[in-house]
DNA sequence: GTCAAAACAGGCAGTTATGCCGGTTTCTTC
DNA sequence: GAAGAAACCGGCATAACTGCCTGTTTTGAC
């Protein structure tokens, strides 16, 4: 399962296996910068998202960033894909090591509660603020949403045939897989407001609830 | 209720009755300022909210609405009270209209259906940009966090005035509460990638949990 | 009617980011 | 090792906002 889902959703970044050294140097600071964009995303938010501060977090030159990244949406544009590359590696990462030798009913259970690691990430933190800028922003919309569909298609297609003997409950799980997803984003959202208590408690709610859906 | 919550909200910008006429003009031209500053947020968001189009799309001159609002973030923090209290009118509005004569059994999930459609409107749609840039901005969010702990606190202060009848579960009503609020939010946000239907369904799976969470 | 205060008007300097461009250094190829 | 390509550098003009400031008009109290 990880290999295609990881595949599928590999970004030019980390692709490429450089063999001439200008390619690894290539490689090498166009990865800085969107990590340092990454930065700017997670503190200021898209608005933080300048190619100025992206350059001098990290140590690029505005001239050598222009040279990987035209423009400030071609530097979005690769810090989108690398956001959702990372996304579903977080999760796979930590799903697939707690659910070997689970028996069938814990898994929703065992999912839920990786999903909630991973969406207390840095990299989801970076995704929810590309998320909500591309409602506003149309130019990024233009990259965002192609990628968040691609990510969507990729994780279904990958959920109904990792799990085929769950085949009669497709639709259910699916409903409530994004019932998981849109509440995890919403409590995120709501973690200033809330309180670390109360999230958490709903958090253990859900995944209850989870429970109780897979159960009836 | 009504009455005691939304008054426990009430804007600066609502709360006089103008007597003389300048409060009067005062008053049209704050609240056009404030109108057009809600369009700039749900068209480009907490970026897109800016004095010079807040202005213009109102028809204010510069002058003029430096006179009201000397700052930016002035006038966003009159939006941010402004919305607050929308969030909540709209909210009561549609719930007490649906709820009379309902059994006590059904309040929540009527509750939770007239949530989701308040969540639908514009303002709730500046709420959300709000609330997402508040994380990221320390001087908004200055503004933002005292006035959503003011609003979460009428809430659940009215909430337990409102249904005696509950104590013994309030716990559980304030965690379901909380669910829904999360989910809600998180919907809305992935709305463009989920689709209309998706959104929908789960928006009904949520009241289904709500009514389970009641009758257990 | 007059005078102060409130509401309104629009110009100005300063800041910050953007995209582009000419020039330099470092690799790669032959 | 020389030519060309790729990576890198920092300056420049431009654009969008912001906050402030000097006036002008409209209201209201006496």
């Amino acid at each position: 399962m990880q290999q295609r889902m990881l595949e599928a959703m590999l970004p030019a970044d980390l692709a490429e296996r450089p063999v001439r050294w200008q390619q690894q140097k290539s490689a090498r600071t166009r990865q800085r910068l969107v990590e340092s964009a990454i930065d700017c995303l997670v503190e200021g938010g898209f608005t933080g998202l300048t190619t100025q501060q992206a350059a001098e977090r990290s140590g690029v030159s505005r001239g050598a960033m222009h040279h990987h990244f035209a423009t400030r949406m071609d530097l979005a544009a690769a810090v989108v894909d690398h956001v959702f590359y990372r996304r579903m590696e977080l999760f796979l990462d930590d799903y697939l090591g707690t659910v070997v030798g689970a028996n069938d009913g814990d898994l929703l259970e065992f999912g839920t509660a990786a999903h909630w690691r991973s969406v207390q990430t840095r990299e989801y933190a970076a995704y929810v603020e590309l998320a909500v800028a591309a409602r506003t922003d149309a130019e990024l919309n233009r990259v965002f949403e192609p990628a968040a569909r691609r990510y969507d298609e990729v994780w279904i297609t990958e959920m109904i045939e990792s799990f085929p003997q769950w085949q009669s409950r497709w639709d259910k799980m699916k409903l409530v897989n994004d019932l998981v997803i849109a509440t995890h984003m919403g409590l995120l959202l709501n973690r200033q407001v809330m309180g670390e208590d109360r999230i958490a408690q709903v958090g253990k709610l859900l995944t209850r609830v989870v429970g109780m859906l897979y159960e009836e």
